[in-house]
DNA sequence: GCCGTTTTCGGCCCGACTGTTTTCAGTCG
């Protein structure tokens, strides 16, 4: 059993717990051990088989147990049982806004409410409007609530999200301007997670309505769904919920700490404050004894007065942060400027839009010391693959640009297929020529897990093979990763010196940012690549780099923070080493 | 159900908003 399905029996559990009525406290005991395993990368069998489940922060006896059973049974009688009393398919209603445990457990009991279309059915009739508590204001809610959970989507990638806040908020500045004294993004989105719900905007104004008043009138706003005093939300372009927040200017440093959240992060933050006789809320840090303001108006100084240096928001997970912090121990995370380069990248050789020239001038505007010309190999065909002969004349060109001795060096390599059968698409001594080579798999997806896994640890211990790129293969909302144990990649790269690729595309963000913490931890080098098709896509990098600093990723782990030098004796040393370097 | 330099028992984060209440329950982030 892989670890998202314990974490989606986990969750379960919680919710079904939650629909029972049970103390909250169990409730949580259940999604805070669900959420700490989210957070970790290695497979949850060889932490049972190790005996390791109670090193796990908010698994103790009782949930080791059931862990236990859940891995070495594939079930869990505690779950079967549960859901003989409540059934799972109430779950579905928890995505209902304005549903909670409460009333999805009335809704049951007195109507025998099963699921979505039980709801409906209720609702039309009547039956949801004689219950207490179900005036016709709610009615009304529910009825819009469920027509719109059927168009509902799923989280947004950071990729569309992160666009749309910064195109609304340069919007709401031409419009209210004078109004705002500070803005920025705020919750997952502050905090570069792969994936979004709802996206928040914090303001700090003296005259909150009239920035509100502004934002519901966007032009990108589809529909108004709340607008009070202090916050209003909209839907956006494709139907996302977009809330915007506007607190006062002194209010400003404690608000934007609680809007980034993560509620994990925040909860931690505000039990060491009650520790400490404190209180800690979105508009300041107060003695609670005398309510006199300790911290507010900044975000730093919300973490000074906890002993913490500021937190970059990418942290901000409850992740060991706040431990760190306190250590001074918090990373020097890997920032746009510590990279000199980018190591993995396409031209019209192959499926690229731009030509080498053209993409080596884009690297120029980046002022990058290096760029890495990785076209396809031959047998990805949808790609237009470079044959052996291709390769060559590539060879001429890029060395006679580069005699001109200006701009960044172009570097010749490819990206080379791991093909179904294990192989890689060119001979040893094929590869020994180039400057760099990423080898991905792009075909065979549905393979078996250990066949999957054997194609990339071969690839990884080639002395050739600089980079995996991608390596997991998922895009974000679109396809999963296919079955491989990165784990035991992960252990032959830390071994082999081969860098994991971070590909940079937000469809991709490959490795994730759990899997790249530990390649980081296991003390692999990485690779923070745009995989570009076109001169603009160079502009991906930051996403890239988001994802490096969510993992806790330092510069000096990454191989594209190298000087040109440096790089070269790096993949040089490689060579010589068989791979051991 | 978890956890412990104030505790192995008794705690476990905080406030706003909504709709329905006549003082509050439920939901949300």
């Amino acid at each position: 059993m892989r670890n998202e399905e314990v974490i989606r029996v986990l969750n379960a559990i919680g919710d079904l717990l939650e629909i029972k009525g049970e103390t909250r406290f169990r409730v949580n005991a259940y999604r805070d051990a669900a959420r700490q395993i989210e957070g970790l990368a290695e497979d949850l069998n060889s932490v049972a088989a190790e005996g390791r489940l109670r090193t796990i922060p908010g698994v103790g006896e009782a949930i080791a147990a059931k862990l236990q059973e859940l891995l070495e049974t594939g079930k869990l009688a505690y779950f079967e049982r549960l859901k003989t009393e409540v059934p799972e398919t109430l779950l579905v209603l928890l995505q209902v806004p304005g549903l909670g445990p409460r009333k999805i457990k009335l809704l049951y009991e007195t109507l025998g409410v099963k699921g979505i279309d039980d709801l409906r059915a209720a609702l039309v009739d009547g039956r949801v409007a004689t219950l207490p508590g179900m005036g016709a204001k709610s009615i009304e809610n529910l009825k819009r609530e469920v027509e719109r959970y059927e168009q509902r989507g799923s989280r947004s990638p950071l990729g569309s999200a992160l666009p749309i806040v910064q195109e609304m908020m340069a919007l709401l500045r031409e419009r209210a301007g004078p109004a705002i004294l500070q803005m920025e993004e705020a919750g997952s989105v502050r905090r570069r997670r792969d994936t979004i719900g709802d996206l928040d905007i914090l303001v700090a104004s003296d005259d909150a309505a009239r920035v509100l008043d502004a934002f519901v009138g966007l032009p990108m706003v589809q529909e108004v769904i709340g607008h009070g005093d202090t916050k209003a939300s909209v839907l956006g372009p494709r139907g996302q919920q977009i809330d915007l927040r506007v607190v006062p200017p002194d209010s400003w440093g404690a608000a934007l700490q609680y809007f980034t959240g993560s509620k994990a992060h925040n909860v931690r933050l505000r039990e060491m404050a009650v520790r400490k006789g404190w209180r800690l809320n979105e508009y300041g840090l107060y003695e609670s004894a005398s309510d006199r303001k300790l911290a507010g108006s900044d975000e730093a100084g919300i973490y000074a007065a906890f002993g913490l240096p500021w937190i970059p928001p990418t942290l901000r997970e409850d992740n060991g942060e706040i431990e760190a912090g306190l250590a001074g121990r918090l990373p020097r995370l890997v920032q746009a400027t510590d990279m000199r380069g980018d190591l993995h990248s396409h031209s019209t050789w192959s499926d690229g839009q731009a030509s080498i020239e053209e993409m080596w001038a884009a690297a120029r505007a980046k002022g990058y010391e290096y760029l890495a010309l990785t076209d396809h190999s031959q047998s990805l065909g949808v790609a237009n693959g470079l044959s052996l002969d291709r390769l060559r004349e590539q060879r001429e060109i890029v060395a006679a640009m580069n005699q001109r001795g200006e701009g960044p060096r172009l570097l010749l390599g490819v990206e080379l297929e791991i093909r179904a059968d294990g192989s890689l698409d060119f001979p040893d001594e094929v590869l020994a020529e180039l400057d760099i080579v990423v080898a991905s798999v792009h075909s065979g997806f549905s393979q078996p897990r250990d066949k999957m896994t054997a194609r990339l640890v071969a690839a990884a211990l080639n002395p050739h093979v600089d980079i995996i790129g991608h390596p997991t293969g998922r895009l974000i909302g679109r396809r999963d990763s296919y079955d491989v144990d990165v784990d035991a990649l992960i252990d032959v790269c830390s071994r082999t010196g081969t860098a994991l690729e971070i590909n940079s595309h937000p469809a991709r963000l490959d490795l994730d940012d759990v899997h790249a913490r530990r390649a980081m931890e296991l003390g692999c080098w990485l690779a923070i690549d745009t995989d570009a098709h076109a001169p603009d896509h160079f502009d991906l990098l930051p996403y890239g780099i988001a994802t490096a600093q969510r993992a806790w990723v330092t510069p000096e782990r990454v191989l594209n923070s190298l000087s040109l030098p440096d790089l070269r004796a790096h993949l040089d040393a490689r060579c010589q080493t068989g791979g051991r370097g």
